[in-house]
DNA sequence: TTATTGTAATACGATGCCGTATCGTATTAT
DNA sequence: ATAATACGATACGGCATCGTATTACAATAA
């Protein structure tokens, strides 16, 4: 077995794999049943572990899935196409792969449900997932601005979460006909139709 | 006790005393456990009744769950002030009022963990929560339109999705509900800022 | 080597919920 | 009155999970 320890510690020192494995099944078996539906016990046969292997490391079921979330990083990559309109679309598209996969859609749920009773939740969801994504399109906007596309008062932050607001609502509960690709483009358009020095 | 059959049938009827009394106890219970944590015999203790008189009338979590979302009705009543923004400002803070309840987080938790394997809730919502919405705003737009107040082509269910999409996203990232009403309202103010016939 | 800790496997009692059945009573139509 | 149905209460066996304890073996540091 490949284990590591930087410092000494007297006995044996904890497994990475298992560790990784208890992480990956938790994240795995959250997006198969829920916050409430898993069980440590589903969690330690998935990971091929005892019960008391996770017991010992996690004092708690909220505990464990918070170093889960934290250890599972979706990562955002920046465009940068040239265009604004290509920039946001792009990353409009990563966004909403994070989202709605069934770990997205679970992990979502979770943190409405419980950030009333479990506050720590919310605040590792805002850190992992809200603010990198506003440092994106914090990013291209500032891009826009300097290729003079985009009004240099604009509120990134305001259009950015407009946009994916709506995104979200419509992937969700859209039973129309009107393509949400569309849709989405038409949002923008009016969006920035009173702050683009030109039409898109 | 009162109860009444408009129509024959032997035996003695159902009482309309704890078809209430059950539904309510289900919606009280979602919002304080959430779907998962949600069991017949704690809304059967909770509404004073045997859980066999809950057995008799449901045959599944589901149904029982549908049927009182579909029960609860959050009315929104359509504000007529005579001025566009104060409608909006009115029928904003009651749909805030209705989302971000208890009850309204946990009903948009129990639809993103669930749309996926029970689509049936995802209809009900939209029914429900999205379509009398957009309704409102429509009434509001066009009576704003007809005061000259606003652009005849302004798209209404489009800003109603924008803002229903905004409040939607900040409840899933951003649990504090202050900051979420004056988050909305900054948004309604830019959305209507170029559309608007004179400043708000 | 030797002591120490980690691990997997298993067992345990406790708890909570399930869905069903039964019972005695209440309510209604005929 | 009688039949039919609803009601609350209670009990049941079954199941899943909890969190802890015990065991026997593996890995590792001193």
């Amino acid at each position: 077995m490949i284990s590591q320890t930087t410092k000494s510690s007297p006995g044996r020192p904890r497994s990475t794999e298992v560790n990784q494995a208890i992480l990956q099944a938790t994240l795995d078996l959250l997006a198969e049943v829920g916050y409430q539906g898993l069980s440590i016990e589903a969690i330690a046969a998935r990971a091929g572990v005892g019960k008391t292997t996770i017991y010992r490391r996690y004092h708690s079921k909220e505990e464990l899935i918070a170093e889960a979330i934290e250890h599972n990083r979706p990562q955002l990559v920046i465009p940068d196409t040239g265009s604004l309109w290509a920039d946001l679309e792009e990353v409009h598209k990563q966004a909403a792969e994070i989202d709605l996969s069934p770990l997205g859609r679970q992990t979502i749920a979770m943190i409405i449900s419980l950030a009333s009773t479990v506050p720590h939740f919310a605040e590792i969801y805002w850190k992992k997932y809200v603010i990198p994504r506003r440092k994106v399109a914090s990013v291209i906007f500032e891009r826009a601005k300097a290729r003079g596309e985009l009004s240099p008062e604009v509120d990134a932050d305001l259009i950015c979460d407009l946009m994916t607001g709506l995104l979200f609502k419509s992937i969700l509960f859209q039973p129309e006909t009107e393509q949400i690709e569309s849709y989405m483009r038409r949002a923008l358009d009016f969006l920035l139709k009173g702050v683009t020095s030109k039409s898109l």
